[in-house]
DNA sequence: ATTTTATGTCAGCCTTGTTGACATTCCAAG
DNA sequence: CTTGGAATGTCAACAAGGCTGACATAAAAT
């Protein structure tokens, strides 16, 4: 049974895309999201905070000292949505908010030594099951896994996930 | 700039994998996957429903005829919660829930005409983000794709994943 | 001086997860 | 046959975390 073939026609590798094919990959896509969060999701629970903290974290730590809009952009959630993350984030002493220099109404946010710690758990828990898939699949699929997903993003998104550079100050 | 840098040696194919890149993957993971669900979810909201009914929907659809039970086990959610979504669907005619003929107990899902319909307004549109992103990464990348996903799925899903099979009836 | 921008906050709504209590049905042990 | 436990599904109530709208403040821009 050939599933999911690709041919070559004419010096072009063509691709048969199936319903079948697209509704396996659709499936494939949630379940994999569902184990992806997993591990993660446990170790939050213990603390008392869900995905929406474990966002917050990841994206503070990886754009250092970013703005309050800035996050808002990456995220994609309401300034409401996000600051009552945000709040028990500072009130727990995981970030720290320190007024902007340049522009004083912005906030800078940046990770405290706790706040860093639980980052690092919870990524390094999610960097596990990556690293595992990774090894499994293989070099030349992690490739693919990567170019297919890029295509998936929507083009304003996109444009954020290639360009995140680190700010620090 | 060699990212994500792979090299033989000794004729095997080694897999260079920095936190760097593990970092990559989970943020096109979480970015992929908005884009994933985009599509769908303005339909749902133009219907009042969210990503729940449409999950319902996928999985009575795929696997017509299942129970109640069954579909706890695809969709990891608790039967309280899955029990309001379907109550909706069937008050809205788009499932028919029926007594079980082996067991009075259990309830057989199946999809109304009109929920057929939306079903495939639904799953057509995820289709086509799919199918374009297929298109775009090629045919190799597409099975990559595939084998990274299936990695990263918890053991018991990767059975439901793979297993699946239609039981009319 | 006025307007715009960045941020924070309050109130209230919705979806979708949770747990607890309960009804129905089946099946097996007595 | 009856009865008690297990399986299945429903109803009620609560919490997290989305959302909108309204409003306050401070600072920057005009």
């Amino acid at each position: 049974m050939a599933e999911g073939g690709t041919s070559t026609i004419g010096g072009e590798n063509l691709l048969f895309l199936t319903d079948e094919q697209l509704r396996k990959g659709i499936e494939a896509m949630f379940f994999a999201y569902r184990g992806f969060t997993a591990d993660p999701d446990r170790i939050l629970e213990d603390h008392g905070y869900g995905r929406a903290h474990h966002r917050a974290l990841h994206f503070i730590n990886r754009t250092n000292g970013t703005t309050v809009n800035n996050l808002l952009a990456l995220l994609g959630v309401t300034k409401q949505s996000l600051n009552r993350v945000l709040r028990t984030l500072i009130e727990d002493g995981l970030v720290e908010s320190r007024i902007g220099r340049r522009d004083r109404r912005e906030r800078n946010l940046y990770l405290t030594e706790a706040g860093h710690t639980l980052e690092r758990a919870l990524s390094e828990a999610q960097r596990e099951r990556m690293r595992a898939a990774y090894r499994a699949a293989g070099p030349q699929a992690v490739a693919g896994f990567r170019q297919v997903l890029e295509a998936m993003m929507d083009d304003e998104i996109r444009r954020h996930y290639a360009g995140l550079k680190d700010r620090r100050g």
